[in-house]
Formats: structure tokens, sequence, C-alpha cells
DNA sequence: CGCTCGGTTGACACCAGTCAAACGATGTGG
DNA sequence: CCACATCGTTTGACTGGTGTCAACCGAGCG
């Protein structure tokens, strides 16, 4: 376990990205000043590891810039990446003994990091913390088991068209720009064709031949390794069934 | 929706036979009188359903006897059963519009439920009663998580020898008698071979045939339909790998 | 220039899906 | 009592999608 990057006890939350979408929306200004002083902001590297699976759970994050993954392994070694983490994401197993899975940053990362014990405090001493971070996990419980449908049920031409559908919404807020949701879109995949292949439960071959056919129909254009366009966002809805 | 059998107000929580593991655990007496008040027990038959997928959210329960699959399904019909809910699980999805799966019973079940709105006051009022909630709510996205892997990455043998696995295991301290947990050991499985298959993403002839090579390689025996003897329970983990 | 690395493409094998038939237990009506 | 239908399950034959293994490509870099 590394040195944290510590800052200076100013601020942050007061200008921070994320304030009105992450758990800390309900907060009032006083509370949000104690949270700070038990905070700390911290910058990920991609491919840096924030958390260990099986380690002991000492920290716990908010998300504020990036996109990280969860995952964990199977006996043999084969990775199965069991969710993706955007800013305003809450990371980490509170009131929990050892974190169930790995977490890697994929992209340059900010998160704001906090000891568990002196979150699992707070957040005993503040409920409405407490109740948005159930919330959320709820909805991530939720989240998880449409997943689950994707897992299952779908065949390689499904997962993929799923996963593109999902990663263009869930980015597209970042680039902010209001886009007509019916128009071409550009986006710049945050995961390799492995780590794609990692999340659809999918060998990267399988991954990459869905990819040739998608543009071949004219579906998606591909221009560099990470960038892709899509042409037909409704065609690509249709075919994530 | 059809009538709540409702019954006269008394005091069930306290004799309660998941009182102690379920989210009530941590409320006293005084609290226990609180919440009864506004719960009511019902029964359920095999294949009745307590919740609808897409349905507005108006009930949330605890399990108490039983056994519930909550499951969704792909644009084609084809069903995925997204986890099976045992006594003392919790659910529902309390501060959220619609329920995101349907809920049905697969065994005789008894349930306590509630109306969501009370059930959402009671929480907000009670912080005990909340942070179980959020501690159960945490666990069963560890749990979820960890079948994304099997659904992702396993093979038609590990998922059935998964399945026997953690069934055995669930279904154990019901049985009650101190079995060793090496020896041979016999279940009543609360699912048929095509609600296995739902749960693990396979197909009803698959899942037969899967049963039948446990058999014929001595693992396990197959007496009933529905009735299963472990014979060796190390050798079907290994096989869970 | 050659090396590495991530990605693409091809050939082939095999596991699991599909379709179809048969089985066995249970129930119904004559 | 038997004939027959029904339902969940098992078994068989065949297909096809996806995994596996291997070769190749193209960009980046020393």
């Amino acid at each position: 376990m590394q040195a944290v990057q510590s800052e200076p006890a100013l601020n942050f939350c007061q200008a921070c990205t994320v304030r009105n979408r992450s758990i800390c929306a309900d907060l009032d200004d006083q509370e949000i000043c104690l949270l700070n002083a038990i905070g700390r902001r911290k910058t990920i590297a991609p491919g840096e590891q924030l958390l260990w699976e099986g380690d002991d759970a000492v920290l716990v994050a908010n998300v504020i810039e990036g996109v990280l993954k969860l995952s964990t392994q199977t006996a043999e070694g084969k990775e199965q990446i069991l969710g993706l983490a955007y800013p305003s994401d809450f990371l980490g197993r509170p009131f929990g003994q050892t974190t169930p899975y790995g977490v890697e940053a994929l992209t340059e990362t900010q998160v704001c990091i906090f000891q568990r014990a002196d979150f699992d405090r707070f957040s005993r001493e503040h409920p409405k913390l407490a109740h948005k971070l159930l919330e959320r996990t709820l909805t991530e419980l939720d989240r998880t088991r449409r997943w689950m449908l994707l897992l299952g049920r779908m065949n390689a031409e499904q997962k993929l068209a799923s996963f593109l559908v999902e990663t263009t919404e869930r980015l597209a807020p970042a680039n902010c720009s209001f886009v007509p949701s019916d128009g071409p879109q550009t986006i710049e995949l945050p995961l390799s064709r492995q780590q794609i292949a990692d999340v659809l439960g999918l060998t990267i071959e399988t991954v990459s031949r869905q990819f040739t056919k998608m543009k071949n129909d004219g579906l998606i254009d591909v221009s560099g390794r990470r960038e892709v366009t899509v042409l037909r966002p409704k065609e690509l809805a249709e075919r994530a069934s």
C-alpha cells in the first residue's frame, strides 16, 4: 500500500465537480466541512491500482474524474470485470472486512479517499450521508443485475452493442456538448479490446470480429484504437435488444 | 394486485424466526413494536407473484420462510433469474420508483410486507434499520457480483457445481441438523430444471445433461426430480473451480 | 532496421443451443 | 381397469457460435 498523495486540508468540496451528484449531495456546508477534514484528494495514473482483491478494506472513495474498473479472477486466472466506476460513483466496502474485488484506474483519475474507519464513523453520525449511500448502493445493485442479463442471455453482437450504448450514455455528460441523441456521436473508449472482452465475458478475438462486423454494416466507425463513432444510434440500440 | 391476507396487529416480530438475522436485528423492543404496527404477514403459494417487473414499487418485504426468485426477461422473452431470496433476505426497492424485476415464490413462502411509503418513513426515522439495510444491500451487491463471474466465465459443469454448492450451503441451516460438511448431504431443490437453467444462463437440456454426467461420475445422486444427494462435497466444490 | 505491443484475421474444434423424440409419473374419463 | 393426455424431464442427432491457436498487421520506439 503506497503513501497517499495528500494535500493541505483546504475545502476542496466546495469546488468539487461532482458535488451535486455524489453521495455528498444532501450535506449542508457545515457537514461538508467536517467531511472535507477527513478526506483527501488523490490522482491515479492509468493502470494503477487503488484497491486489491482480498485486502483489508481500509479505504473508501468517491470518483471525481476518470474511469475505473472493478474486477475479480477465476481460479484459472481469467479475469471478469464486475463493473466500471464513473465520476460521482462510490468505491469500496464500508462496514465490511475485506474488499471483494480489485479496483484499477483505466484513465487518468481523480478520487476523494477516506480511511474506512473515519468514513464509517461519519456516516453513522450523519444519516443523510448514509441514506444517500444506501440509495446509490441500491441503484448499483439494479445496474449490476441488468448486467447479469447481458452476461447470461445475450450473444456477442448484443453484448457489444449494449456496451457501446451504455458507454456512450455514461460518457456523454462529460463531453457535455448538446448532441442530438439520434445523430452520430464520437466517444473515446476508456477500455482496451481485452478489457472490453473482460467486461462482456468474451474473448478479445470475438470482440474484434464484432467491431469489424459493425463497421462493415455501417453502424459505427472505428478511427483509432480507442475512438469510435456511433453512426446509427437507433440501429445500435436495436441490436442491443 | 390482490388483497393482502392481513392478520390482527399482534406482535409477530417477537416470535419471528428470522428476528436475529433480518434487517430488524438491531432494533430494540420498542422499535420492533412500531415496526410491527406497519407490517403484515402474508403467505404465498408456489408460483404466485409478489412483485411485478416494471410495476410501481409499493411494497417491500422480509422473507421469513421459503425461497423466491427475482427475474427479468430479454426482449425475445428469454428469462434470466437475477437472484434467489432465502429466509431473512430483504425484497423490494425502497426509495425507488419502479420495481426493476419480478418476484415470484418458488416454494410455500411466508413474508413480512410493508407499504413502501410506511417503510421509507420508518427507516428515515430509525437510522439503525437504515444502516442494517445498507449493510445487507452491500452484501447482496457483493454476492451478485460473484454471480457475474459465474455467468461470464464458467462453463456448464462449473455453473451447475457452483449452484449445487451454494444451494446446499444456503439450505443447510433450515434443515438444521449438524451434518459434517464433508459427508453426503441430501437437499430438496426449490427450483425446477428450467428454473435452474434460468439461474445459470443455460438451457434445460444442458442442465439435464450435466446432472446425468455428475450422477454417472458418482458425485451426486438424483432420487426424485427435486431431491439431490451430494456424495462428494469436496470434489463438487473443486468442479465449481 | 528490428523489436514490441495491441489489434485483426483465418482455420479449426468443441461446447452448448436447437429441434425432435421418447420417457415416466400423474391425472382424467370411459 | 385401461386408454389417453399432460407435464417435466431425459436423451439423441445435428448445428452454429464462440473459444482456441496461430499468423499477420501496423504503429510506436530505440
